[in-house]
DNA sequence: ATATGTGAACGAGTTCACAGCG
DNA sequence: CGCTGTGAACTCGTTCACATAT
């Protein structure tokens, strides 16, 4: 079945709306897990508990959370103590109100009428993500995109060493990019054991990639970044994140196609509905990169 | 149904709430139908509109057809000619009634009790995505990942042919990249202009991202694929997606933390609270690779 | 009988607006 | 007052279940 009974949404009240019919054939499903108190923290018995934070933030404020830490670690670099959730709003493509929301999942850090302490949000973010602990990464798949990755040195910032690369090809193996010498694919289920690698990234030909998966998952890796072009099968202990080159250049083409059609229906727009006069709407904030997609 | 052109127009209740004046970047959409009626739609249902598809796609959705395509392609090879919603669905990764649905947008062309033909559907779904049209490509940044993208060839498939490469670098500029000369940033707006790109690629340091991005847009590009970790600010008729290492990165983290958690967690789940004892849940999506939505 | 197409319930995520602390 | 924190409204997206067509 497709369980899902995951993450209860930020704020606790589980008010719903006025709700027509009721007729409602079989709802069911998950029991609400009694959430009735206001959210924060108080979730779990009597415990402030420092160390609970983390949980039911929204999939989407996670991906936010990274964005902020960011731009935090630019102002702070620049010497800035506080901002207010405008100021940080703004640097990072969302409203202040989103911000605030997404901040108020891991709690009250900010002061009232002045903002938040710069060095203290870092130090909340990046405990919600776990950037405490150190994630070592293996890349399979040294073409030209692996390459790439295994040249990032330490990944983005630091925090994600890439401490094995894995391919098939007999002339790669042994060979050293990056300053690390690649081992084969058969090997991944040992190595990735033995150097406690925690994520894996695929960047290897779309054929190769479930196999490359099942390998990774064999050595105990958690996570899985897969470039491939592939739906990846993976037990459900394993996470898994998918970036698809061609999948995000057709959603800019069909944005650019679905413009160009209004291009033409503001032509034709001369006539009666009142309505449809102003055709479509703009879409939202620029900058605002939706997150990645899938 | 759901649409006609963008959102509907108010429907009976006059419920809405007092709008103050957005003030700056927020988007603003406007009159916002009140949820109060059960969307029968009659709202605007006249309009059986036989040329509109693309229209009113869910962002979400979008992203899935592409998938849906690749599948289908994939099928196509090996002789298939049909195809049901369940199979269709198991491969692309996710569930039937979401695959339906999200078919459903494009108009109606499957065949009841049958299943719908591939070939039918991959055009229809091509259509729709706007890869009828070709869109020119530019890559700006020819550093390792500049490098891998340039050297994708064509892009993925076809209908995303590279016609274009940028650097700032003397030693780079001149020299062909996967058998494109690369030009300097500068001749940006020209180029783009001349060889009418419409989709511009950004693989270069932070720092030079919104430099790059304002001259791509200058050159008449309408779609920007960032691969650089800044929040880039454009116009609104621009529109940007943004793949993020870090960020995708920092999500896996944050799910590795969470599920330690959850193992401590589950140590201690011994005393009181029958109902804590479950603790958390896994995620979701039991077959296939979670899928992230985003 | 079987599988599509879809209205409507459900739930996740976003925005609003204001209570309340500093 | 100013700005955070947040309940509640609203919108978007997903899932359910069944009428409908073949």
């Amino acid at each position: 079945m497709v369980a899902e009974r995951g993450r209860r949404s930020g704020a606790g009240a589980a008010q719903k709306r006025s709700r027509p019919p009721a007729k409602s054939g079989a709802p069911d499903a998950d029991n609400a897990p009694t959430a009735e108190m206001p959210a924060v923290v108080a979730t779990t018995a009597t415990t402030p508990d420092p160390e609970v934070r983390a949980r039911s933030i929204p999939e989407a404020a996670v991906a936010r959370l990274a964005v902020y830490l960011r731009v935090l670690s630019a102002m702070a670099e620049q010497g800035a103590t506080t901002v207010s959730s405008e100021e940080l709003s703004t640097a990072a493509g969302v409203n202040s109100a989103k911000l605030r929301k997404d901040l108020s999942y891991l709690g009250s850090y900010g002061t009232r009428g002045v903002g938040y302490e710069v060095e203290v949000l870092v130090g909340h973010i990046e405990r919600t993500l776990g950037l405490t602990r150190q994630h070592k990464v293996a890349v399979a798949g040294i073409g030209n995109l692996g390459h790439a990755l295994a040249n990032y040195g330490g990944f983005p910032g630091r925090g994600f060493p890439v401490e094995a690369l894995f391919d098939i090809d007999p002339d790669l193996v042994g060979v050293p990019v990056g300053g690390l010498p690649v081992s084969h694919l058969d090997d991944i289920p040992r190595v990735c054991t033995e150097r406690q690698i925690s994520i894996g990234v695929i960047a290897t030909p779309p054929t190769a990639a479930q196999s490359v998966c099942d390998r990774l998952v064999a050595g105990g890796v958690q996570c899985i970044l897969n470039f491939a072009p592939v739906v990846l099968q993976v037990p459900e202990h394993v996470e898994v994140r998918k970036v698809d080159l061609a999948v995000e250049l057709q959603i800019l083409s069909f944005h650019v196609a679905r413009r160009a059609d209004d291009a033409e229906l503001a032509a034709s727009a001369v006539n009666g509905k009142p309505g449809s006069a102003k055709a479509r709407k703009g879409k939202a904030v620029a900058g605002n990169g939706a997150v990645i997609p899938s």
